[in-house]
DNA sequence: CTGGGGAAGGGGCCC
DNA sequence: GGGGCCCCTTCCCCA
């Protein structure tokens, strides 16, 4: 209605808008009002250009910048919070200064935010995230997600040799992606020169994908305030190549030729993909090909991230690293790395006993040891303390706990397994067998002939630790369920 | 529905 | 830089 009354008052007529002709004007002033602010845009950029108007002065390590405020101000959280500081002040230019990143970084944030346009490589793109994450800039987080995302797409395609493509199967085994997943051999070549179109702004910001209720499809991130787990779109939708986020990549024009030389990374972002959507992944089960890629984006971090934000007791200036995928800073490199597996989903410490993966090895050394291996010495019914002559460890499964033995008593053992010298023989698949820790004549009277193999896999004695690649991850969903001990 | 306990997981920091 | 410990928070399960 809105617009049909402005084309009405804009008309040379007076004529009321006939009802049929309401839809075709409204099409064409969406049309006028895109290309407005298309125009609009265009002509704040031609003011920066030409330093007109610029109320703004933002100094970056030494390079000077000229903006103007009201653009500052709809484009970044960070100067809505500044120049609300002094929004009654607009009699005087208002100054920012930054030491976080470079001059270039923020030319390139700049151009965005007067075109639209954001203009990464692969070179550059962590220390754009990382200064649009400081400036509080979430489109431009998400573009550079977006293209990290992509990046890593091609990476991984082009690893893939299709003369040597293993078979569906055997390649899904071998850490490969669903068939749903995988490149369509008919799907249209990649353009190297990938950008976002015809989506409308108001589209980018889609909710994420609900998550899964269950915590072992897609365990919730714990600990992180603002956790942006990477994912992947969901397994039953194909995925092309050139297409990130729903969103069709297309060659940007102005880039073309030019991108042929050089690294041929260099990307032009002219919209913005549902970030969360696109980064989608099996956290639990399968982080897949993709988190592979985690090393190389690690590899790319230290003079990308490193901030000066601080300072120390002696007014010295305190180095913290920035997480580029949140807020979150950290005084050493290592503890940064540690904090990306928070947002990257890779978990390389897998448990040998259930197959679950952890991010460290003390939490899995933890979680085998309290689950897999009853090192707590509490009765887990009656929670009293209990020794090895007091006490048992039972065992349900792969999963170990103590009982005391008046709890063992009151349970009556009914549907218990009990081995041991003095133990009864059950009937379920509970067990009473004696501590891991226990001596290994100890656990002679534990075997038969027919269980000896089976209880050299899950005497529960022993934690594996292996840091797996996640290329492999699928060999590890094989062993779901048959713990393997040694 | 609610509160407590257990398990998981993240951050800080020391070695 | 990695390993490990401690502490804390969050989430899930169960009574």
């Amino acid at each position: 209605m809105e617009m049909v009354a402005e084309i009405r008052t804009k008309g040379p007529s007076r004529t009321p808008v006939e009802p049929g002709q309401q839809q075709a004007l409204r099409v064409t002033s969406a049309e006028m009002s895109a290309s407005h602010q298309s125009r609009l845009l265009k002509q704040l950029d031609e003011q920066r250009q030409q330093e007109l108007f610029c109320d703004c002065n933002v100094l970056v390590e030494g390079r000077l910048f000229k903006a103007h405020r009201n653009v500052l101000f709809g484009s970044s959280g960070y100067f809505r919070m500044l120049l609300s500081q002094g929004a009654r002040d607009c009699s005087e230019p208002v100054s920012a200064s930054f030491e976080v990143f470079s001059p270039d970084t923020f030319a390139v944030i700049l151009d965005f935010v007067y075109s639209g346009r954001l203009a990464l490589t692969s070179d550059s793109v962590i220390e754009v995230m990382s200064a649009a994450s400081y400036l509080q800039m979430n489109d431009v987080i998400s573009f550079c997600k977006g293209f990290i995302k992509s990046s890593l797409d091609i990476s991984a395609k082009e690893d893939e040799d299709p003369a040597r493509a293993p078979s569906e199967s055997t390649a899904e085994r071998q850490g490969g992606l669903p068939a749903a997943r995988r490149k369509d051999p008919g799907s249209p070549q990649p353009s190297p020169w990938p950008i976002y179109c015809g989506s409308p702004r108001d589209e980018y910001y889609q909710e994420p994908p609900a998550p899964s209720p269950k915590r072992t499809t897609a365990p919730p991130l714990r600990g992180c305030r603002k956790p942006a787990p990477v994912q992947q779109p969901p397994a039953s939708e194909p995925e092309v190549l050139s297409d990130v986020g729903g969103y069709q990549l297309t060659p940007a024009p102005e880039l073309e030729g030019r991108g042929g030389k050089g690294t041929g990374k260099r990307k032009v972002w002219n919209a913005l993909p549902d970030a969360d959507a696109m980064f989608s992944m099996d956290l639990q089960g399968a982080p897949l090909h993709k988190a592979q890629r985690a090393d190389e984006l690690y590899a790319t971090l230290p003079t990308i991230v490193g901030v000066v934000g601080l300072f120390n007791k002696d007014s010295s200036p305190s180095m913290r690293f920035k997480c580029p995928f949140c807020t979150h800073t950290v005084k050493r490199k290592a503890d940064l790395k540690r904090h990306l597996r928070c947002h990257t989903g890779e978990r390389p410490y897998p448990c040998e006993a259930c197959s679950k993966r952890f991010t460290r090895l003390e939490h899995l050394r933890s979680h085998f040891e309290t689950i897999h291996q009853a090192r707590k010495l509490v009765c887990r019914k009656c929670k009293r303390h209990v020794t090895e002559q007091s006490g048992r460890v039972v065992s349900e499964g792969t999963r170990r706990y103590r009982l005391c033995n008046e709890c063992i008593e009151e349970s009556g053992c009914e549907g218990v397994v009990l081995d041991g010298p003095d133990a009864g023989s059950g009937e379920s698949g509970l067990f009473l067998a004696v501590d891991a820790e226990d001596n290994d004549h100890d656990k002679a009277w534990l075997l038969t002939d027919e269980d000896e193999d089976d209880l050299a896999e899950d005497s529960g004695a022993d934690l594996i630790i292996q840091e797996v690649d996640d290329s492999e991850e699928e060999l590890d969903l094989q062993c779901e369920n048959k713990p393997v001990f040694t």
